[in-house]
DNA sequence: AAATATTACGAAAACGGTTTCGTGTTAATA
DNA sequence: TATTAACACGAAACCGTTTTCGTAATATTT
């Protein structure tokens, strides 16, 4: 057991000053060539490394970013994930996650714990709950404490931050167009419930491409399923009830469950109904048949998400930029659930 | 904009020391109640917090947990993940996650990085390179400067410490078993390379129960992998080649991959040839037919994990207690893809 | 030789807390 | 009334750094 060496204990061994120490190691001119030498190699033998804490509190910056997201065992979030720490730690940042779990509560305890000190800022994405109430004073309030923050995909325009976001109506529409390009006629749109701004922006790209192309807007072709529960039943019931030859599902698992449900009703996919789905992730890329989706770039959103974090942290004190929204333009993968 | 306020701060305005206000706050008897009520209506209206890293440093713990895992991007290191930010959050501990994307380097860079304060304790699962390289020094000298280490899933005997494993021999013995039983002879087994420890421990298990039930072993029926490469070609070649009633798979992408390619080539499953992946992740559950799979709780393991660093972390200078490793228990879960 | 410049280092403050110990005022006891 | 105890608070050390500033001891200049 040999425990970490500090300046001090240099200092003790070698009979100078903490000062001298630490400008030795730090190759100041102040110091002459046989102290620094001398310094440098009892450091270096000894492993010594400054640490971080006290070096966080003396320069007021820890180094580290707060990661919240609602969910971590979930396709989209982990790739963003893994763009922002790849990013990150590329610039010397680790990464301090908490899960909100969709709950606002969760994220307003997790954010003010960390807050406190732990951290130079934050990149998060909204939680169910906290879109659900449309309540943001914990991020404003952290925002006025001079915190940054960056949202990512779950954002409101409620708060005024940096945000990185998808051309979710856009490329809904690109999807939709897609199916009537095709031929569809009778296009379902399978989304969650409206607070979602994701999935808002979505089925309006989703209600655009109807009526650029002249389609009639039926309501009954939009299924909205409540969120994280058994809702095999309503699909069923949806492709039992409603004619429909294509259909653009918000996430990936809805289009999963759409697509084996549909299957199972007897329907061949593509050729009875087409499907596309959001996330490309590993659902898609292993049913049979591989499914049509749009691929949302999250590690790329992740490191934006990042680089407008540090950027506007490392800045520090210079003219105050605006805030930005970047756009990350997510890319449509045809494959074999969809006509093409 | 309002920045953090500081016991300083308090101590100015209300004229009463630092000591004072920091005392009042803990509640303390030393303080008469005018005055404490004085200074904590004050710091509950400036909302004062006290600073992490003043604490941390005071205190020489940090209460954050350093989490190194080889991805993210995946099912089973996800969901223990949870496991782990659940508990430690529970214990007020918050977690640093760093991506070794299963090299060594990173590791190792990852660890030293996080060793110089800015952690407590680590939760690991050894990357691919360092399992490869059979290289622990990096965790020994951790270890050595009393810096607590878990290791979990992907472990080695090398190192002492505290450990949370499978009994993946055990529950790959039983899965072969179930084939047995439902009259399979010619069982396959699709590993990865030897270096990962868990992948020989199944492969141990799998050659128990073809001894146990005097099944001759066939080198042939074992199809090693080559880590993160296209190796569709290999399964196929493997599936003409080889006359197979049944095929364990040590996770679950090669499993899906297996099934896929097994049904390409005309085979039934599980009527021809039955499917047994490890970890029950979404792939399994929404796979044609279900995919029979080892559930290794990944959420009980991170738990475990956690409650053992946090454990040997809070004890302090108790009697020094024996490390341990802990087993979890897996699960078959038999569904579509094996014949009950 | 006196004045000035340079070199090489140490003392001390600061970051934001906690905690031990000392002390001036009152209150209780002898 | 003198002594002691209790009370309420402040000073200072400490955690491990960085950094400003002061200053002896030389070296250089006039």
């Amino acid at each position: 057991m040999k425990p970490k060496i500090t300046l001090k204990d240099i200092a003790r061994e070698l009979d100078v000053s903490i000062s001298t120490v630490s400008k030795a190691l730090k190759n100041s001119a102040e110091i002459s060539k046989d102290t620094k030498d001398k310094i440098k190699a009892f450091a270096k033998f000894y492993n010594y490394r400054p640490n971080n804490i006290a070096l966080s509190l003396k320069n007021k910056r820890t180094k580290n970013i707060g990661v919240i997201i609602p969910d971590i065992v979930h396709h989209f979030f982990t790739t963003v994930f893994r763009g922002i720490e790849k990013y990150a730690n590329e610039k010397g940042y680790n990464v301090i996650v908490c899960i909100s779990d969709e709950s606002m509560e969760k994220e307003v305890i997790n954010m003010e714990m960390l807050a406190n000190g732990s951290i130079d800022g934050f990149i998060l994405s909204l939680s169910a709950g906290t879109q659900f109430k449309n309540e943001y004073t914990h991020l404003k309030e952290l925002l006025d404490q001079g915190i940054p923050i960056v949202l990512f995909d779950r954002v409101t325009s409620e708060i005024e931050c940096d945000k990185v976001v998808l051309n979710d109506k856009e490329i809904a529409r690109e999807a939709v167009e897609h199916f009537i390009k095709a031929g569809s006629k009778n296009i379902a749109l399978v989304t969650t419930e409206k607070y979602f701004n994701v999935s808002e922006n979505r089925r309006y790209g989703y209600l655009d491409a109807l009526k650029a192309h002249n389609i009639k807007i039926d309501e009954n072709l939009i299924l909205t399923l409540p969120h994280d529960m058994e809702n095999d039943k309503l699909i069923i019931e949806f492709f039992q009830k409603n004619k429909v030859d294509a259909v653009l599902c918000v996430n990936e698992i809805f289009a999963i469950q759409s697509m084996s449900i549909i299957q199972n009703l007897g329907f061949n996919v593509p050729n009875d109904i087409s499907i596309i789905g959001f996330t490309n992730g590993i659902l898609s890329k292993f049913s049979v048949p591989r499914l049509s989706t749009v691929a949302q770039h999250g590690e790329t959103m992740g490191e934006r998400a990042a680089k407008l974090l540090i950027d506007r942290m490392e800045w520090v004190d210079e003219i105050e930029e605006p805030f930005k929204t970047e756009v990350i333009n997510a890319t449509l993968i045809k494959r074999g659930s969809s006509i093409n």
